[in-house]
DNA sequence: GCAGGTTCATAGGCATAGCCTATCACGGCC
DNA sequence: GGCCGTGATAGGCTATGCCTATGAACCTGC
């Protein structure tokens, strides 16, 4: 069977007439003609009482046509609908990023992704890099921003922007009069997050090794982590968007001498059909924080 | 679009895999592939991120298949519904018969017709003869039961049985007393039915033409005109079915030396796609009628 | 009663859509 | 690097759907 079929019956039923339905149709009237035999034949029921005169429905005919009809309008629906989906810059994007970055990429991205994209029904999703690369490979999100370096062949990524840490300081913390920190000079008393999150290990790398990070304390996030620097428990590194609120909590920030930090990039399945997408989602991003690595050693945005 | 391309998509759906898709579909590969192909080029949606691993179905797919499946569905319905119809001897069948046959052939028949034709869902309508031919003609009956003999070419008919018409008496008649009467002697009091029915036409032929019809008295119908036979306005001719009902109504019933009557047929539209039921429907009442002319002289069926 | 205009059905020819097999291209995995 | 898996592509065949032309049945009007 075939919906052309359908669209047929209902054109005959319609007007009773073989010919003005195939005018209707854009058809020949014997194509008609043979599509309806046809499909009679298929279904072995009588759909017409042909005569000289017209063709009249037969009982049995006006029993399917309620089905015809929907099936025909479900098939409309499907291009009708389609053509809402056609754009890929419209419909859910779901967006993972990990817990360093959110809080503070979040409130600067969220308006101008709304303006330059309002079609896009943006669905953040928080979560450490491992759990947001899993969730990506298992098609639950579109996009992963991360701020680690690689991920394997079946993802690709594209560079956003550079963050700078910063030594973040008790105020009354000897090292807080320097105007640029050494990170190894803070490896002493570092304090880092739990395991799992990329900074901790971007942390522990830049300070040079674990050895001296044997605190019992691990943070299970960056405001934690910021309120126990505040309290004087120790130093610790910060991504760069993070400085308003360490600021906010009466920390300390200096430059690194060595100027290290962190690229954040979005990445996404080398498959994915949406790449216009994500391509529109990293340009405004990147386009927000253009000229935010200069700007951030002084602790701005 | 083609019901079976939303089979395909809804297969690959199911399967998130072209090459066990195609197996559960019956066709190959490349089949599936081409088609699937040819879909996302229609409604301009990419339906699946293939991989070398698998095909899953982006989110637009998802949005799409709904109407994809109500689309094969309806589909199926058809098929479904279409089988259910497909016996000629069931289903509705809407049957006319004349009002001075309906009252006396219906008891008979209801029965017999219900066991021999139990699918069918018999729908008496009883109407003149003029009235039944233009609901025949308008497709809103399936055939009607006649004692005329022409109705044009469209139709066609098969005779049933035929019916002899009795002379009906008041007892008090003074022809009561002869074991057969002939019908111009009737002509003097005889009484007839209103216009359009076919059964006053036939009496009046009978008794030799209309001159000796002038009474006022036009009975709407049989049972009515039976009353009055019975409190002695005049004489008249019933059919022989309605034999039983007059003998009741204590009526005097003599053949006609004529044997004059009338023969009940069952006619149908020629191009109606049900000639199977109409056969069997009038098979049943002929075979119940069998040996009634005979009998019916008696009074008896 | 027969010509002319309906109706739908049939026949023959053509284009193409759909299918198959064979093969390719890519990626993952020993 | 070879091997298996995935889906995509190419070429050839067939069936199907379409057209025009024609036929058969029927009605209508002269």
């Amino acid at each position: 069977m075939n919906l052309r079929d359908l669209r047929y019956l209902l054109a005959v039923v319609e007007h009773e007439h073989f010919g003005r339905a195939a005018k209707a149709c854009g058809v020949s009237q014997p194509t008609l003609s043979v599509q309806i035999r046809k499909l009679e034949d298929l279904i072995g029921v009588t759909l017409f009482e042909r005569s000289s005169k017209t063709a009249a429905p037969t009982e049995a005919c006006l029993r399917l046509i309620g089905h015809a009809r929907a099936a025909v309008s479900a098939a409309e629906a499907i291009i009708a609908t389609a053509r809402n989906l056609r754009d890929p810059l419209s419909g859910r994007f779901r967006l993972g990023i990990i817990p360093t970055l959110a809080p503070y990429l979040l409130p600067l991205v969220f308006a101008p992704l709304r303006q330059a994209l309002p079609q896009l029904d943006l669905e953040p999703w928080e979560d450490q890099t491992s759990a947001l690369l899993e969730r990506l490979r298992a098609h639950e999100l579109d996009a992963v921003l991360l701020a680690t370096d690689e991920d394997g062949p079946d993802l690709v990524s594209l560079p956003l922007f550079a963050e700078p840490f910063l030594a973040a300081l008790p105020p009354d913390h000897p090292l807080a009069g320097r105007p640029e920190i050494l990170e190894t000079d803070l490896a002493r008393d570092i304090l880092v997050l739990a395991d799992g999150h990329c900074l901790r290990d971007q942390t522990v790398e830049a300070c040079g090794g674990d050895a001296a990070l044997s605190g019992p304390l691990r943070a299970a996030s960056l405001p934690t982590l910021l309120n126990m620097v505040a309290a004087g428990y120790g130093t610790t590194l910060i991504p760069g968007l993070a400085a308003g609120a360490a600021q906010d909590a009466g920390i300390v920030l200096r430059p690194l001498s060595t100027r290290a930090g962190r690229t954040v990039r979005i990445a996404w399945r080398a498959h994915y059909p949406r790449r216009a997408a994500v391509e529109a989602v990293g340009e405004v991003i990147a386009a927000r924080l253009k000229g935010f690595a200069q700007g951030a050693a002084g602790g701005m945005v």
